[in-house]
DNA sequence: CGTCTATTTGAATGTACTCAAAAGCGGTGG
DNA sequence: CCACCGCTTTTGAGTACATTCAAATAGACG
């Protein structure tokens, strides 16, 4: 599937789209690629974009006090990403992007964004969906974060990311998962050794 | 401060308000009253309205697999509870929500908050901001439940909800923070143990 | 006053971390 | 093609953080 089709077909799961608005929005569009290691968003930048992941897989992180790198999330082909924060409010980004894969990403400027909510009227109503689901998303993760152990926490991950696992290195899973690669590590060992 | 001045006055820290746009909003509004231990919603019931608590304090939980009660939150006055994804799509909610003192709330049904947002062209920025900064909030929450000990997320609650700490019992903060009741205790006897 | 629940205390246990070292693996240059 | 480098993964020992369970104490409420 062509990265047009994939984000139109994205959009067309939460609201209905004439093909006139659909080509409004692929024409607001713009397609960047970026190597793996190659930043899409650096810490401290304004956020201008709203990107949405085509192929490859991205990390949305953030530098903690130590200087430790804390993974809040992942994105591959398919997802939103952005910093609503810097976005909306035009602040400087708390968290950065950095590709982990070979990346192509479609991006929507700010300016817009803003026309898409002005052209389309569904648009708001895809954009309260957003937020309301991330919300909603949210909170089921800082619950999963309180009750489950990490081996409960991994197999979350991988039903939340099918596949992903295979994909990227364990020590990116571990930073998302809050633990250490080598607690990863063992915990993946015990559950190698359930099978035999 | 009287509810409906605390209500109004919220909101306009957000957005500006026209006196007769107060009104409106006020008008639609209706107050309930609950005693201690009192169900605001309950599990799988419809989130029918969205909360605004004028007094007392409210605790927001679910039941997890083992029937633990899980807080995700507290409402103490000032503050707006809904379980969202309950209310805007008539699910049975997963959250329960319930006073741990006398209550008092203003409660505002989805068809006012409907209307509202047809009525008053800039309530639907208040919403997307209420969204937003929730998500934000609870973003910054995820990475400090990763990142910090149980002693610094109990400074965070304490940052989060001041003079909280001395109204509700200690079973529930160490349920808001995902630890055991004689955990707690412990850190505070060692907190006593730093000023000595 | 008695009952019920919350809090404190302590011992034993489990979960996850740190640090260090060894082994595996992929890419690069000779 | 191989040797080497850097990075990831594995393994292990020792430690810190947090839990469980049990029992004692303190508080709240009718």
């Amino acid at each position: 599937m062509c990265q047009d089709e994939l984000i139109i077909r994205n959009i067309r799961q939460s609201i209905s789209l004439t093909d006139s608005e659909a080509e409004l929005v692929l024409s607001l569009l713009e397609t960047r690629r970026y190597s793996n290691k190659d930043f899409l968003l650096r810490q401290g930048d304004i956020c201008r974009y709203d990107y949405f992941i085509t192929g490859g897989c991205a990390k949305v992180c953030y530098s903690d006090d130590k200087g430790n790198e804390c993974i809040i999330k992942f994105a591959p082909e398919n997802w939103w990403v952005v910093d609503l924060d810097s976005f909306i409010n035009s602040k400087p980004c708390f968290y950065y992007l950095q590709a982990i894969e070979d990346v192509e990403a479609l991006l929507l400027s700010k300016q817009s964004y803003d026309r898409l909510h002005e052209k389309i009227p569904q648009f708001q109503k895809f954009s309260n969906q957003r937020w309301q689901q991330g919300f909603i998303a949210l909170q089921q993760r800082i619950i999963q974060n309180l009750s489950l152990s990490a081996d409960e926490r991994y197999s979350q991950f991988e039903h939340k990311y099918p596949g992903l696992e295979q994909r990227i290195s364990q020590k990116l899973i571990a930073s998302y998962l809050g633990i250490t690669p080598e607690f990863l590590s063992m915990l993946r060992r015990k559950r190698a050794a359930k099978f035999s």
